[in-house]
DNA sequence: AGATGTCCCTGGAAGC
DNA sequence: TGCTTCCAGGGACATC
């Protein structure tokens, strides 16, 4: 599934070779997670000029408006010279005088949206309430310490919220928070700021290593350009329940915290 | 306002 | 073998 590294990596794939193209046709295919929100013939002559991200949204810039592209858990992009017909789980073809973008979804939790601007309503419904970009300096230690300051939440469930920072999603969090040395259960108020510091840098550790290494997580990830068998990142206790801590050999515990597995440490993770 | 629960969707795995 | 049930996940939205 595709969380920050995978769409970072996505986005580099193919974001040079989209520059300067010109739309000239748009296809829809089965109704994705949002409407487009626009009628798809007013994208047609448009030019590319940029292709950037935000969080887990790919935000491609046009010399008028911007299309959101959310990749859902299930979604994935190609860019080629050309394609083949589409099949059924491929809901947008962005068809360009440099190829075609096409996003395959096969669950449709993922989203293609167009706005004239981020500024409008709907792009601040989607960005607005967005928290700093884990691999820029705007990931400020203090900041990061402050927000969990004012939540009494599970630790866990803060950092999925996405306010506090973007893009970890529930395999990293697990992996963050066990290089930390954290119980995911621990109420975020109650962290002292020596161990939130802590946190602050796994996070930066693990989504960096994700990207570097071109897009990690399980399973059949490729990029856009169709280059795939990209490094499988080895998790310590994300999908391990019942296995041995890599560090402690202590069978990885398995918890449901909102809904969502949580996987941890209980010798290495301290409440 | 903050915390918590619900729902969207489908393929694959597990259970009967 | 063939059916049903469960599960995965991000995040908007509803409810307390």
């Amino acid at each position: 599934m595709p969380e920050l590294p995978e769409v970072e990596v996505t986005r580099r794939s193919f974001a040079h070779a989209i520059e300067n193209a010109t739309v000239q046709e748009v296809r829809l295919g089965k109704p994705l997670r949002w409407q487009l929100g626009c009628a798809p013939e007013s994208l047609v002559g448009r030019r590319v000029l940029s292709v950037g991200r935000r969080g887990k949204y790919l935000l491609i810039g046009m010399d008028h408006g911007v299309v959101l592209v959310h990749l859902g858990m299930s979604g994935s992009l190609r860019f080629a010279p050309a394609l083949p017909a589409a099949g059924v789980h491929d809901h947008f073809d962005l068809v360009t005088s440099l190829g075609t973008l096409r996003l395959h979804d096969p669950r449709r939790f993922g989203a293609v949206v167009y706005v004239d601007s981020l500024d409008d309503p709907v792009g601040l419904k989607l960005l607005g309430r967005l928290g700093p970009e884990p691999l820029s300096e705007t990931f400020d230690v203090a900041q990061f310490q402050g927000h969990l300051k004012r939540h009494q939440s599970a630790i866990k469930s803060v950092l999925l919220a996405g306010e506090a920072v973007v893009g970890v999603g529930n395999i990293y969090a697990s992996e963050a928070l066990f290089m930390a040395g954290i119980r995911p259960t621990v109420r975020a108020a109650r962290l002292s700021r020596p161990r939130a510091a802590r946190l602050h840098e796994a996070i930066v550790n693990v989504l960096g290593q994700a990207v570097a290494l071109g897009g990690s997580t399980l399973r059949d990830f490729s990029s856009a350009s169709g280059q795939a068998g990209y490094f499988q990142l080895q998790t310590m206790v994300y999908g391990r329940a019942g296995l041995p801590c890599h560090v402690c050999a202590s069978p990885v515990r398995l918890i449901k915290q909102g809904q969502r597995s949580t996987f941890y440490c209980a010798t290495c993770q301290k409440p």
